[in-house]
DNA sequence: GGTTATTCGGAACTAGTGTTCCGGATAACG
DNA sequence: CGTTATCCGGAACACTAGTTCCGAATAACC
């Protein structure tokens, strides 16, 4: 892996060819941009991850475009690829997720918070996973584009793992991408075979089942 | 369009858009195919299997008749569309998956067998899960096209989870919905955070772990 | 070996989608 | 109100992938 432990928050990225949008929607500390522009980039953002939860990820980028009440041109010189949209909506997804670990980062019963995060995580994560399908399967290469976000993510939610070890509520032979694994292979599946929220948090349930330690002592 | 006009060769297959590959490959009672016809089948249907656990399936099809060693016309004449490639290629599979189950129907240990079942149902799924994403994500409605072999399938799985049930080694109030969903969910995740055979079997302990009655909670 | 129906092969066609481009519109500024 | 840099909009382009078509090749049959 990389370490990333320098930087965390603003990624500054402009050794890419392609390049990041121009500027953050209104948080712009030299120059912000036009009105109107600003404006299209919120609701750009915002018809593309109601459509993408709606429709799914194949969508053409149109159908966004036109759901946004703006051009293709115009979408295009906010995000001048379909792979920086979904960077961008992933950003903020992954910012959620990391909010709720944060949450749950001191809660007095380590296994409760675990058991409770992973439950919060799997609502959350049911509605997104289009979008990490789409990333992946268009060889975005997930892990290593947001390598800085994930990580910190997985860090976050090891750190509820190893307290609910330490407390005695989860088995110590488990890691915490299995974890994940699992949650996100819960997601996936309900997603695609019409299960709803109670079908998933049943999945779910099991999942924290098999992670508690053996019983026999 | 696909009409008999300049072809009046099977007469008897005409009732359904999408029509069946036009016999076995070699298992042809009336009148079997020309001899290269029945190799090439056989040689793409192979190809085919090859080439999607490689590569995925969103490979374009060229490939495919490329791999196979024919030509692209060839490859339509023996599977009318893509989806119809597909379709040959997850009937078999779901035969040796069926296959699979039978093999542990009647084991003396119920426990025993559904935990080995789904071992080796998760490294057979493995495989294949890019194609059973491909046919939903293609809209092509998995459950409502191969019913009936996925309505055995499942049927075979719910006959092993009640024994085991009756054994008291799992516990009662699990769908084998559920225990497909996770299972088929922990293949996905496997299969998509580059996790070997290794890793696969773990998640599937820790799925099978929380299948069994809890001990004392 | 000759004839014929069947199959092969791949070029051409079609459709859909991501991306570019540039004339026209408009916000920002004096 | 006029000027200008910036942005908008969608037509046009390019590329990919699925499908069709028909002359060439060849297995099957006599």
């Amino acid at each position: 892996m990389n370490d990333a432990s320098t930087e965390t928050k603003q990624p500054d990225n402009a050794h890419e060819p392609e390049s990041r949008p121009p500027a953050a929607a209104e948080t712009s500390s030299a120059r912000p941009m036009r009105a109107d522009a600003a404006r299209n980039h919120a609701k750009i953002l915002q018809a593309a991850e109601e459509i993408f939860a709606l429709d799914g990820v194949m969508v053409p980028i149109d159908l966004v475009a036109e759901r946004a009440g703006v051009g293709i041109g115009t979408l295009y010189r906010h995000f001048p690829t379909k792979e920086s949209l979904y960077e961008a909506i992933v950003m903020t997804r992954l910012s959620g997720l990391l909010a709720t670990a944060d949450e749950y980062a001191n809660d007095p019963d380590p296994g409760a918070a675990l058991c409770t995060f992973l439950r919060e995580f799997a609502t959350q994560a049911a509605d997104k996973q289009d979008l990490f399908e789409a990333l992946s399967q268009a060889g975005i290469d997930f892990k290593s584009r947001f390598s800085d976000q994930v990580e910190i993510l997985i860090e976050r939610i090891d750190r509820l793992r190893r307290r609910a070890v330490e407390a005695g509520a989860v088995r110590a032979d488990v890691e915490t991408t299995d974890i994940l694994n699992l949650i996100m292979g819960s997601c996936h599946a309900a997603g695609h075979s019409g299960v709803d929220g109670e079908g998933l948090q049943r999945l779910v349930g099991i999942v924290i089942a098999g992670l508690q330690p053996a019983h026999s002592n």
